[in-house]
RNA sequence: GGGCGCAUAGCUCAGUUGGUUCAGAGCACUUGGUUUACACCCAAGGGGUCGGGGGUUCGAAUCCCUCUGCGCCCACCA
């Protein structure tokens, strides 16, 4: 065979990826078979791989490779999202390089536009997850404004309706002047910051006594329409029933009276302003108080900022600012720090701002998706975000589902009026028509009175029904597909998205199919660079993840990945974690290098290679029980970690080391065929992890059919497992590491022959001592019922070993090395008798742990009695 | 303002119901080692009063209280 010394991964990678798409290893369908599935969170559609992705479809990888190695029907469903905000405000930015303003496009233009850049963009991604191993059944790849997509999310709107959970109302919402649409309350973040709080003075009605008021937003007085403060507060009791006169437009409000109003904050008179601020809404609410909207879309003064008109409102913030100053009326500022709703896209500060939006009714719907995760029929790994996940459920608000885009889903309603709800629900003007004859009760209306609503819905509202659209189990309730694939088993997403996505794919789960989406939540963290800050690309402080896999390969960043990401645990990536992950890929290599280098021959197997191997037997089934365990609570670095460990230590360090023949010596074949096997299942485990690597080495290792490729073997059967064997190992593997702590303190290289006598005080098994003799490089080992004189020695548990020396020993250093272990033994049993004279112990400890004790307190009596004879002997 | 979580070796983290093999792993570090797979390697070794204080218990990294320092989520205080 043809072995290339050194691993080539890019060249590894690119080959068999080809060879798993050829022969469609990716792809499923329904079967007999148990399914697996999971549905990938849909990147953004023109978006490009980041370390998140990295991380996140790393592992949905693992956990699908895994299950078909298991032999179940793995599916995991690839796509991408049309992210309405995020896409629009791209395409936007493009047409404006190009000179070209959205607001003189159609819908229709501007649709065209955003297409032709979701066509050049878009499957960007999916190709740079090709170049990460992640085997998704590309056949099925998805697009939320695909056809069926667009449909389904159609259906669910008109269901809503129909159910009367979706209305639209007139209501204050979050305005995004940047992006120019509204927000749902998810997609706002506080944001804290330092801003001024301005103590503005308001001339009484017919007094020259003023009134001050504190606001961070001055340029907000020219909406206002009152002056409220608490009933409560005895500082006003003057002002009851007065007006006063707001500035700059004196416009003359009256003073009332509310309970909101804190005392204790700024001078405990607040300033109303209805149309910017929620809580100035509900005031005004209660007390009918006029709404003046003082801004524009875009966040500009309008009309009613007379000579500020056309400022924006920071600007105008200033400038008013200045006039109240020159006016006399400013009498102070102060700081304040406090927290400001920004858009989560545009960062934008968000405006309050009352307008007519759709709105989906939460409540109801809530319930069975709060109670199946609160009891684990939907386990959330880690469990700590149930917390959060009731905290919201239980506080749900209803979700603002429009927004004032052209790119998404248009609400399928139409106008014939101007009224909040002179509309109706319908997929075509023509079946609307019909309905909204009837509704408005004009016979006389035509198609041409009707116009279709121009919002589109809310990103979310697509992605929330993505576990059942991908499956048309929308569209068809019954289809073949959904009731096989349906609920899906894992979800690999982020906590920042669980209110956006996870918690609304539970309520749509319940209400479209009456059952959970998936079983297990997996919470990846955040990835984060070594000072701590998350990646991102504004810091630029993210590796390129494709430059990674060109010098690393995509199993060493794999690996890399996942060594440090314990489940809902930020991620503190550092570039030398897939420098490990390399190594380790070398490692592999260069083991199955030396296993196919073996001349076979079929002499007769020796005995310590029997023992060796059926040692690591047992040691491979203990090892992948807790490697299960670890799978099955998901924690997935864990299960890489012990992987990793046995592979590393157990398989290279020791079981090849202990079998290997001498140099130019040819290995039984009974031994090699054993080891090939080994090997063989050291590979499946470990490929979920590296598929690369293993899939090489397995096609390397013998002809393999397209059925027989690794990718579709079977997971390792577990067998019994021969604890003694463990044990005995363990034991044997102190000794051979005590002769090589007396080579090394003696500086007695390898290749020199040591004679070995033991005192089997501790009757220890003999299994392994043709091994103890390999690895030690022992020319004799021998049993012994005295102490050997002028010898080192070393002791694993009561047994004593002593290694002669030909020439002097050095008396003085064995003497120290002796006293020190008596002093240790000494003081360790005086603790253990401590205890055992300690009556409450006794009496209350259970009974194996007092006869641990009483066995401590025994080994340590003999211990000391050798160690003294030794330091006897010597003296 | 409400809620949740974290603090264990230089770094990143395990440590399940308090008790055998409880103070661990990987990396890093120190020392030695290359004719016989791998220096992306092998071997040996050092390193922690388990954040501070108090309590419960025969016994606490583990349970309780408290303090300190971080982190996250939610929320309409101008």
């Amino acid at each position: 065979m043809n072995i290339p010394s050194k691993y080539d991964a890019n060249q590894v990678e690119d080959k068999w990826y080809a060879y798993w798409m050829k022969h469609n290893y990716f792809h499923s369908e329904p079967d007999e078979r148990e399914p697996y599935t999971i549905v990938i969170p849909p990147p953004n559609v023109t978006g490009v791989l980041h370390m998140g992705h990295m991380l996140n479809n790393t592992i949905q990888d693992v956990l699908i490779r895994r299950a078909r190695l298991q032999g179940k029907n793995a599916c995991w469903v690839p796509g991408t999202d049309h992210a309405s905000i995020a896409t629009e405000a791209k395409v936007v930015a493009k047409l404006k390089e190009e000179g070209i303003d959205k607001n003189d496009l159609t819908r229709e233009e501007f649709i065209a536009h955003a297409w032709e850049w979701t066509h050049k963009h878009g499957g960007i991604i999916l190709e740079q997850l090709k170049k990460l191993g992640a085997s998704c059944d590309w056949e099925r790849t998805k697009f939320t404004m695909d056809d069926d997509l667009s449909e389904s999310v159609i259906d669910v709107f008109m269901d809503l309706y129909s159910k009367g959970l979706i209305y639209r109302g007139y209501r204050m919402v979050n305005w995004d002047p940047e992006a120019q649409t509204t927000l749902s309350d998810e997609e706002v973040i506080h944001v804290e910051r330092t801003d001024k709080l301005y103590y503005v003075k308001y001339q009484i009605e017919g007094e020259d006594n003023f009134v001050t008021i504190a606001t961070t937003r001055p340029e907000t007085i020219l909406g206002d329409t009152a002056v409220c403060v608490n009933p409560k507060d005895d500082r006003f009791t003057a002002l009851k029933g007065k007006k006063v006169i707001v500035p700059i437009c004196n416009r003359v409000v009256p003073v009332i009276e509310d309970d909101y109003v804190d005392i204790e904050f700024g001078t405990g008179c607040l300033k109303v302003t209805p149309a910017h601020d929620v809580n100035d809404k509900e005031i005004g609410d209660r007390h009918n108080l006029e709404v003046i909207d003082i801004l524009n879309d875009d966040a500009s003064l309008n009309r009613y900022g007379l000579h500020h008109e056309g400022k924006d409102r920071v600007v105008a913030r200033k400038d008013i600012a200045k006039e109240l100053e020159d006016l006399g009326l400013l009498v102070k500022t102060e700081e304040i720090t406090h927290k400001v709703g920004t858009s989560e896209r545009t960062k934008v500060v968000i405006e309050p701002k009352i307008s007519a939006q759709w709105f989906l009714k939460m409540k109801d719907l809530a319930k069975p998706a709060l109670d199946n995760v609160m009891n684990d029929t939907i386990q959330f790994h880690p469990s700590k975000f149930k917390n959060s996940y009731r905290n919201w459920m239980e506080n749900v608000r209803d979700w603002n589902i429009s927004r004032q885009l052209f790119w998404g889903h248009q609400i399928p309603a139409f106008f014939y009026g101007a009224g909040v709800n002179d509309f109706v629900v319908a997929k075509t003007a023509e079946e609307a028509l019909p309905l909204a004859k009837q509704k408005s009760n004009n016979q006389e209306l035509t198609i041409n009175n009707l116009t279709q609503e121009s919002d589109v819905l809310d990103t979310w509202f697509s992605s929330w029904l993505w576990p059942m659209s991908v499956f048309d189990g929308i569209r068809h309730p019954d289809n073949k597909e959904v009731n096989y694939y349906y609920p899906t088993n894992d979800i690999v997403t982020a906590p920042e998205i669980m209110f956006f996505w996870v918690a609304r794919m539970i309520i749509s789960g319940y209400e479209y199919r009456g059952e959970l989406p998936f079983k297990n939540v997996y919470y990846t963290g955040i990835v984060r660079d070594k000072q701590g800050r998350k990646m991102s690309k504004s810091l630029g402080n993210s590796p390129d993840p494709i430059d990674l896999i060109k010098q690393y390969g995509a199993d060493g960043v794999r690996v890399g990945m996942l060594m440090c990401s314990p489940a809902g645990n930020d991620l503190p990536f550092d570039e030398s974690l897939c420098g490990q992950g390399k190594a380790f890929a070398n490692k592999v290599w260069n083991a199955f290098r030396l296993i196919d280098g073996w001349d076979v021959t079929d002499i007769e197997q020796p005995e310590y290679a029997k023992i060796a191997v059926a040692w690591y037997e047992s040691k491979f089934q203990q090892t992948l029980a807790t490697i299960e365990d670890h799978f099955g609570k998901y924690r997935i670095s864990d299960a890489l970690m012990e992987t990793y460990k046995l592979i590393w230590n157990d398989f290279c360090s020791w079981l090849l080391e202990m079998i290997k023949p001498g140099y130019q010596q040819p290995i039984d074949r009974t031994t090699y065929d054993a080891v090939i096997a080994i090997l063989e299942n050291n590979l499946k485990i470990l490929h979920p992890f590296m598929p690369f690597l293993t899939e090489e080495i397995w096609q390397h290792i013998a002809e393999r059919t397209p059925e027989n490729a690794l990718i579709v073997a079977q997971w390792p059967e577990v067998k019994p497992i021969n604890e003694n064997l463990i044990k005995d190992f363990d034991f044997a593997a102190e000794v051979i590491s005590g002769i090589r702590t007396i080579r090394k303190q003696k500086n007695i290289a390898f290749k020199d022959t040591i004679d070995l006598s033991v005192l089997n005080n501790d009757n220890a098994s003999t299994t392994f001592d043709a091994i103890i003799g390999k690895l030690g490089n022992i020319s004799s080992l021998n049993y012994t019922n005295e102490k050997v004189d002028g010898a080192l020695t070393f002791r694993v548990k009561s047994n004593e070993y002593f290694v002669p020396m030909k020439g002097s020993i050095d008396v003085e250093a064995e003497i120290s090395k002796l006293t020190e272990e008596l002093n240790y033994t000494e003081g360790f049993l005086k603790s253990v008798q401590k205890k055992l004279s300690n009556k409450r112990f006794v009496a209350g400890a259970p009974e194996q742990v007092v006869a641990s004790e009483k066995k401590k307190e025994a080994d340590a009596l003999a211990k000391i009695e050798t160690l003294k004879a030794s330091l006897a002997s010597l003296e």
